[in-house]
DNA sequence: AGCGCCTGACAGGACTTTCAGCCCACGGGC
DNA sequence: GCCCGTGGGCTGAAAGTCCTGTCAGGCGCT
């Protein structure tokens, strides 16, 4: 069930979503989650690690958001299904910019701290594989190189358009007709 | 000539490098300045001034090693300008990967702090502009909208790979490969 | 003298982490 | 069935710790 400690990390990833990891401080999270600061400390050692099981607790969820799909649902065709999952990190849903923010969050924190970058080189491997076998899907003549290059770049932009729509320099509906564009671009570029 | 503020300046840009914003303590920089932490508050209003001005100084700096070139040396062909400008970021060179580190940390800061958000979306658009520019110049007759939107997913690209980069996801002269495939793409989709 | 640049020292707070112990479900002995 | 001892889950309160931002004043230049 939602145990206790569950829903400290449920609370976490709001918290974050709302400040940042910068700015997650405990005694708001154990507001958050209606629990004193001290269970924080029972059942995590430090803040340090709070961040870490809450950022493991993120990239799990996301993987079950953007992979599962309604079970009695149509099959999407090969290229909706590519712009469908694409787009997903691009809405303006509670669920997404919580996940979109911690994942924004999590790259960025890796850059001064190691011991993220293992797991975060990981969880990017599989995003881009996905990416890359979706691709496959739609263009299936295409070498895996030139596969692997394009799903590269896509999850690329998708990061650096969602940070940009995150900080305020970008307007949503505008980087949604970028990355469409891009999509558009990297699939003609592997027809031709 | 180089001012004590602007010695303060140079070394926010180092010290955010090497910690990142949240990490930057007012002291660290003091003393990474060699001065006084009183003297920052004399410069710099508050912590948030001495951010706001710190992103100002990199983004000038930025366009300085962007756009300068050797007085004396040919000006390049616009396709080659173009590729150099944008490669220039994908350097591990001091400069440019603390130029980078910084950007990115402000650009995520900037997702919870919206006091930067404005001067963030300025030096952006700044950048956009000039990348269309540029693509302007190596495809003149193509309409300014799809130069615009060009511009806005190269340089998104080129953050998100950047961002990769620093936290070790994606090796240097990967990112530099699928910049260039990128910019490829785009100067031939503005020529169809 | 007046002014701009600069400093040491510290007040005041924001946050994290610890501690002593309460509460209650549970299992064993009677 | 009932009592008691135990232990995990949990908390209020407060001790630390670490920072930011301020203040009164020094120093040199015009």
């Amino acid at each position: 069930m939602a145990s206790r400690k569950t829903s400290i990390l449920e609370a976490a990833a709001r918290v974050i979503a709302r400040r940042g990891v910068r700015g997650l401080r405990v005694e708001e999270l154990a507001a958050e989650a209606g629990v004193s600061t001290a269970l924080i400390y029972y059942h995590f050692k430090d803040r340090t690690g709070i961040l870490k099981q809450t950022l493991e607790f993120i990239s799990d969820r996301a993987e079950r958001y953007t992979t599962e799909r309604a079970a009695d649902a149509p099959p999407l065709p090969a290229r909706e299904e590519l712009e469908r999952t694409l787009l997903l990190e691009l809405q303006d849903t509670a669920e997404v910019r919580e996940n979109s923010t911690a994942w924004g969050e999590l790259r960025a924190s890796a850059v001064f701290d190691e011991t993220l970058r293992e797991d975060l080189a990981r969880a990017t491997r599989i995003w881009v594989q996905e990416v890359a076998d979706l691709l496959g899907t739609v263009r299936p003549m295409s070498p895996a190189v030139a596969l692997a290059g394009a799903a590269e770049r896509l999850t690329a932009l998708l990061e650096g358009l969602s940070t940009r729509w995150l900080s305020g320099s970008l307007p949503l509906a505008h980087a949604r007709t970028l990355m469409t564009d891009a999509i558009d671009a990297e699939v003609a570029r592997l027809g031709s």
